[in-house]
DNA sequence: CAGTATACGACAATGATTTTCATGTGCGGT
DNA sequence: ACCGCACATGAAAATCATTGTCGTATACTG
């Protein structure tokens, strides 16, 4: 009738350089340093679009957040796999990142939404901890793998 | 014989204060509002010192704290009770917050640590929805109970 | 191909939190 | 009680990831 069916998500090239950007991480990366990848990358991509980006593909659920502990919580992405999303276990030296198996705490969070009687209820989980690698010796400290990132 | 063992913590009037102030909120409270109120209540206090008290009090594990979803990642705090922390379910419109029962996911967050390996693993579980009271009917939307911070 | 709703990007604005740094004060030692 | 100094305080400036603005470019429908 009136408005025109239009769809809702417009296919373009710095999206697909986005999105293609991110899968070629490995681990979480932040908006910032995705932006700075693309562009050391030859890709002309303004850092607005880069943060627009991320922010649908959070709202579409195609990426996975951890948020940093610290003050400001800098957000960082994570391609989600296709089977539902996942919860992470971070290295705070390293930034090495497993996905962990939280089938009893997505159990948990249902059964308290369902006790407690709170509608569309969603949840953070995030654990943070420190690797073999970067296990704080006494005295031999071992400089880190490396900065950020790494998945498993 | 050198160094002079001094205390690591000043029992000073502004750090009583903020303690006192937190202590008589519902619920969570940001650095701000609670500097607010301070000043509101006649105390004298920097909003420096506030953040700086409440740092100290999280290090400390004297308070438990939710982080705003959105951008940038506002604090919020809220007296730790003696036997440990809390995890919240928090409603999003209202910001009516009830502690909940998380004996479980204390007991899977200690198992993945053990099972990974990883040392000092430290966990983030929140919880947010809508309560009762601020569930969108599709046309009898009444207004909302409270402005942020109500407790259970 | 035209029309328009949406995407883009350079730049400014936001806003909670931190830092600075000059000054005040708790507290241990005497 | 008095000193001395490490730590506490606060007003103001800095930080900095993220979002808003708005003029221009472009994807998509018809
Ligand atoms: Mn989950
Ligand atoms: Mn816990
Ligand atoms: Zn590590
Ligand atoms: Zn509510």
């Amino acid at each position: 009738m009136y408005g025109t069916a239009r769809s809702e998500w417009r296919t373009t090239p710095r999206r697909a350089a986005v999105l293609e950007a991110l899968h070629a991480c490995d681990g979480f990366v932040s908006a910032q340093s995705l932006h700075t990848a693309l562009v050391t990358d030859g890709v002309a991509v303004g850092l607005s679009t880069v943060y627009r980006t991320l922010r649908l593909l959070e709202a579409a659920g195609h990426v996975d957040v951890v948020r940093d502990s610290d003050g400001d919580g800098e957000r960082f992405y994570r391609p989600r796999p296709d089977d539902g999303h996942r919860h992470y276990l971070v290295c705070r030296e390293c930034g090495l990142s497993l996905a962990v198996e939280s089938e009893e705490v997505e159990r948990w969070v249902a059964r308290i939404a369902r006790d407690i009687g709170f509608h569309s209820v969603d949840h953070t989980v995030e654990l943070t901890g420190m690797c073999d690698g970067c296990r704080p010796g006494p005295v031999d400290r071992r400089p880190h793998p490396a900065g950020r990132a790494r998945v498993v």
